[in-house]
DNA sequence: ATATGTATTCCAATATAATGGAATTAATAC
DNA sequence: GTATTAATTCCATTATATTGGAATACATAT
C-alpha cells in the first residue's frame, strides 16, 4: 500500500525472469501488433539474450505465438482462456452487460464500464450507442487516470497521499500539454466521491462530455465504473436523465456484487 | 514438433520460476475458483515455498488477485486484459461472431466455435441456440480431444505419428470409460479431413449430435471448427440443412482470414 | 487448558537462470 | 562482388531464485 523504497531501482541488479516475461507481454499489448525478439529486447530495455530466452520459453508455453515467417511473435491464446476463465469467476463483468446494453439503448449514447489496470484508467467493456455518430476507444488501452471522468471515482477510496503516490506525476499532464493541479484533481475526486458521480466535458477531444457513476463492492471501494461518452449538445439536453439513468444502473450493478455467481453445467461439446 | 527426450524427466531438478508460474495458472483456471497458496503447491505438486513465493510475486503483478480475507486468490484482471489484446489482433475471433450469430438464429441450435488448447479442444466462442431445449459446454474448459467432433478436424494437419503423440493416450478414454481405438480415430480424422465435415452423435451424452466444421488458415491447416450441438431427432430432421450452412459459414469465415484486420481509432473516453 | 493437524513464514544451501559479450548469421547498402 | 549494419545464437560467469526443512502461527478438537 505504501510506497516502494528509491532504492528498489539498483543499478546493475539482475531482474527475475518472470518480471521481464510480464513486461514482455505487457509490451505486446501496448504495441498491439507483433514483434521480433530483439525489438522486444529494446521495447523493455532487457538484454537481448534474456529477451531471446524469454520468447522461446513463453513460445514452448502458448503464452506467445508466432505469427509469421520473420520471426514476429504475439501474445499467445493461452492468455485469452486465462482471461475467460478470470471472467467467468468475476461476477462484475458478466452482470454489467445488460446495464450496459440498456443504457447504450435508452441514451443512444456508448456505454462503457472502466476500470483501473494498475495504476492506469481502463475501458473493460463497452457497448456502442445507437445513434449515427458514434463515438469509442479502444478496449483495454490504458490511459492516464486524471484524463478521464472515472479517474476520479476509481481513485476515491484513498487518501490524498496514497492517491498523488499512486498516480504517477507524468499522467497529470494533458494531452494538450498543459498540467492539471494535483490539489484540483483531489479536490474533484473528493466531490466526485461526495456525490457519486462525475461528469465533464472530455479533455481528450472538444466535443464530447463524460458521465461517470461509481460501481462498489463492499460498499466503499469503487471497483469500476459506469459511464456514457456523449456529443455535447445531447449531453446538455439530457444531463439530469443521463446522470440518473446511469446512477441507477452503477446502483443497481453493485447491489448485485457478492452475491454467488449461478453457472451452468458442462453438458455436451460439438 | 517431435517428441521430447524422455530423460527430460530427471528427478529432483529444478523447475523455472516461469513454468511454475504458469502452472500455477492453469491450474486456477481448471478449478474455476479461487484457492490458497497451500492448495495451489499440492494441486501443481510444488514446494509450498515455491507456491508461496510465485503466488506473492504474481499478486504483485497484478496477474493474481486476492479474493477474500482467507488469504484465496484467483486469477487476476491482467490476465483479461492480455487476452483481450490477443482477441483484437487475432482475426478470427472478432470475425466469427457474426457467423456465430447467424448459424444460432437459422438453425436455432447452439453454435460454437472451437480450437486448440495446447493439446486439449476447448470451446472458444459460443452463441446459445434459440430453442427452448438449450444445449452449452462452459467456454474455455479444456477437453479430450478424441470426446469431441471437432477434434476430428483439429488434428487432421498431422501425420498419423504425430496425431499420437500429440493426443495423450488417457484421452482415448471416453467419458462412459470404454476407450477408443486409436485406428478408429485416426481414420475418422482421416474421414473429416477429405470430407471437410465431420459430425456424430455426441459420445458425452445420448441426446446430442454434434456437427462440425473447418476453419482454414493459410489453406491447409485448420486453426479452428464452427460447430452446431442439437437434439438427435433435429440433427436427424435438419441434417442435410445443418450440414450444408455450417460448411458455408466455416467457408467464409476461411477466406475472410488473412485479410488486414480493420481497427477504429481512440477518440473518446469516460 | 493441551494436543493435533494444517497453513504459513523463515532461512541457508546450491543448482541454475539472467546476463554481458563474443561469434555467427542475415539483411542491406555500396 | 565487398562493406556495413542489424538480428540472432552461443557460452562462461555469478548473482540469485528455487528448494528442503525447520520454525512459527493458526485452527480445531479434546
Amino acid at each position: 500500500m505504501s510506497a516502494e523504497p528509491v532504492s528498489d531501482i539498483a543499478i546493475n541488479r539482475r531482474m527475475r525472469g518472470l518480471d521481464r516475461a510480464f513486461e514482455i507481454l505487457d509490451f505486446l499489448r501496448q504495441r498491439r501488433k507483433p514483434a521480433r525478439p530483439n525489438e522486444i529486447a529494446i521495447g523493455i530495455d532487457a538484454p537481448k539474450s534474456t529477451a531471446y530466452e524469454l520468447v522461446n520459453l513463453l513460445l514452448k508455453l502458448g503464452v506467445l505465438e508466432h505469427t509469421d515467417e520473420d520471426g514476429r511473435v504475439f501474445l499467445g491464446r493461452k492468455l485469452y482462456f486465462l482471461g475467460l476463465a478470470w471472467q467467468t469467476q468475476f461476477d462484475l463483468t458478466r452482470e454489467c452487460k445488460a446495464h450496459l446494453a440498456y443504457l447504450a439503448e435508452t441514451t443512444r449514447e456508448t456505454a462503457q464500464l472502466c476500470m483501473l489496470d494498475g495504476c492506469k484508467y481502463t475501458v473493460a467493456m463497452l457497448k456502442e450507442g445507437a445513434r449515427p455518430f458514434r463515438i469509442s476507444s479502444d478496449v483495454g488501452e490504458a490511459i492516464p487516470i486524471p484524463w478521464t471522468a472515472s479517474g476520479r471515482l476509481l481513485v476515491s477510496h484513498m487518501s490524498d497521499a496514497e492517491i498523488l503516490s499512486f498516480v504517477p506525476k507524468a499522467d497529470f499532464i494533458l494531452p494538450d500539454g498543459s498540467t492539471l493541479d494535483s490539489q484540483e484533481f483531489l479536490a474533484q475526486v473528493r466531490a466526485a466521491r461526495a456525490d457519486g458521480f462525475f461528469s465533464f466535458d472530455s479533455i481528450a477531444d472538444n466535443f464530447t462530455h463524460c458521465f461517470s457513476a461509481p460501481v462498489y463492492q463492499d460498499a466503499d471501494v469503487c471497483v469500476a465504473t459506469l459511464c456514457l461518452v456523449a456529443p455535447r449538445d445531447d449531453a446538455a439536453k439530457n444531463y439530469e436523465n443521463y446522470r440518473n439513468t446511469l446512477i441507477q444502473e452503477a446502483r443497481e450493478l453493485s447491489s448485485k456484487l457478492g452475491e454467488t455467481p449461478v453457472r451452468f453445467s458442462t453438458v455436451a461439446y460439438g
